[in-house]
DNA sequence: GCGCTCTACTAGCGCGCTCCAGTCGAGTAC
DNA sequence: GTACTCGACTGGAGCGCGCTAGTAGAGCGC
């Protein structure tokens, strides 16, 4: 028994026991014509018996192009894992592979991406990139880049991501509706998408006439700075401020971490404090009571940043582009009527 | 202004624009002796200056190895963000490089195990694998392969997973001595380790003298499945059986449905019926009461994985190995007496 | 002077594949 | 018959790098 893996086979071993060349295999297994059935079949069949699998460093190599796309993410955003869900059927319609590179703890950015860039991925699609401006131009000017979730204005890089004022909007009037005046905003610090949702807050806020109540906690989109903003509020309660009767939270994993803050001191939701999300991740729905949030089309986002990418590496686009998608407020179980409203 | 990213330079390029040869280019960018300290620098600068940066495609083609792992993982599947976080970091220390690639919707484990190895690496790391034994021990031949989460006894995998036995048989001990006596089982189906779970499960039951209230309800990891057990166990109890007084789930995604259903209906955790998950993945400590749950030490789990497959590459290991580690229960909040107990 | 060693560097093959420019032979038109 | 087309197939260059064998030149002892 051969130790395991080692000398897998290649071409030339496929084409010897064929008794074809290599470049007849080659054809084979591009799906090219210039094989006849018969001979397509014999090679297929040698193959699969020696175990042959074309190499695709081989490939990329040889090919000018390597028809990859890179897909830069962070492990544990909920959000994140639904784009990229997303991402892999289109990029596979379009005929190309995709490479995932994480950020982590002690794993920047700027790492995963050269990661992906040394695998010689022909476009770099970011997730919810927290880079400066002027990297992202420059990144942009190396190679094909689109930001998911964050506007990059003046930078070479296409764009998708929502309308965040119009997601907030909806969000405030429908708790403007319910009777909320309180309405506190959770924001998500240099987030994607957050300078937007704050901006928007403060509209509405003053749109409704409730400037004196305006106000904004410095956060971002993790659970902990939920717990942060949650123990912040309970804190100032028990000194006699009292709490808002809404929050609009940055994303759904800050609203998640105010939740659960808001469970354990016996707050209850919606009841005492309704609380508003932002994405609608898939942990919205698997909330005890459903998370009221508005609604990112995961889906519609991928398959925009796989097509921006594809446009610009096979037609030469030259323009940044921006897709801006309309968000859509779903409400479930944590928005209601104010305390005594 | 070029078009973005076409033509990226090469190591001539270099060579030329520093005047000197390809190979010594090579040497300075493996970080090998034979170049001058002076020379090294001028090299480094000049291709720093017209951003050449290796291909590792040919890189892998040139040296026979590719130091790169292949981890596959599901997206949405929270406790492998855990794990996925541990192997960069162990990955690195060790001089190899990590490749992603998620089985999602339509993208089936073989699609991208197959990915992986088509892009050279070395060795596999399954997340969680559902494939049948067969399989395994098939990849197993044909390149180095570690199972993470589940054990797979007669096939050429390493292993690495929790002592799922032990795990179980504390969040039993814990919940008999609350005084639950009603203790119900929501299974993970063909999942990781449910089949080791589901037995210890019932050896536990009959341990304690309950096998006539011993019950598993057939499951699977997914919070839906948490979901459908939930309603089930509320049609029942409308139909006049009683609820249990506390449910094992199979993992924490599992309870995190079955908590969601429980609490839409009104019953409460843990005062009507206690709830314990496990895993440990990073979900747990974000529910609104904290889930109580069996912990797996995902670090360790992955730094496991991750020297498995380089010591069976590095120094041809023959014996498949397996690491057991152990599980630890982690009390929070879901679980507590029964009711009127 | 010679032979030796040691450092700094270079020439060139080969990794497994793609792709272009062919070749070869059978078929068709006149 | 010649001239041509067309499908099936082959040869070989080259993708960007790593690596081995080798050279040039400086330094040193005698």
């Amino acid at each position: 028994m051969e130790t395991s893996g080692r000398q897998r086979p290649t071409m030339a071993d496929v084409a010897e026991k064929a008794g074809v060349s290599r470049a007849l295999v080659s054809i084979v297994f591009r799906d090219q014509p210039g094989a006849s059935p018969r001979t397509r079949d014999r090679v297929l069949r040698v193959a699969d018996e020696i175990g042959y699998r074309p190499d695709s460093a081989a490939r990329l190599l040889a090919r000018g192009r390597s028809r990859t796309l890179g897909v830069m993410f962070t492990v544990r955003q909920p959000f994140h894992a639904d784009l990229v869900e997303g991402i892999y059927p289109e990029a596979e319609r379009l005929g190309y592979d995709v490479l995932l590179s994480a950020t982590a703890q002690g794993r920047g950015e700027d790492k995963a991406v050269e990661a992906l860039l040394g695998h010689r991925c022909e476009a770099v699609i970011l997730l919810g990139t927290d880079a400066q401006p002027m990297d992202l131009d420059a990144l942009g000017h190396r190679t094909v880049a689109v930001s998911v979730g964050r506007r990059v204005p003046h930078a070479r890089v296409d764009s998708v991501h929502t309308a965040e004022g119009k997601g907030v909007r909806q969000a405030m009037e429908h708790l403007v509706e319910l009777g909320h005046r309180g309405i506190v905003h959770i924001d998500g610090g240099r987030g994607p998408g957050s300078a937007e949702r704050r901006r928007a807050y403060r509209a509405a806020m003053r749109r409704h006439g409730l400037e004196r109540e305006l106000r904004v906690i410095p956060g971002e989109h993790t659970e902990q700075s939920g717990i942060d903003a949650g123990r912040l509020l309970l804190a100032e309660r028990d000194h006699g401020r009292p709490l808002p009767t809404a929050v609009l939270a940055g994303n759904d994993r800050c609203a998640m971490g105010l939740l659960m803050t808001l469970a354990q001191a016996g707050v209850e939701v919606p009841r005492d404090l309704s609380v508003v999300g932002y994405d609608d991740s898939h942990l919205s729905h698997l909330m005890p009571i459903g998370l009221t949030t508005v609604r990112q089309d995961a889906v519609l986002m991928a398959e925009y940043a796989v097509r921006f990418a594809v446009e610009r590496l096979e037609n030469a686009v030259s323009e940044p582009r921006e897709a801006v998608l309309d968000p859509k407020l779903t409400v479930r179980g944590t928005s209601g009527p104010p305390p005594g409203g």
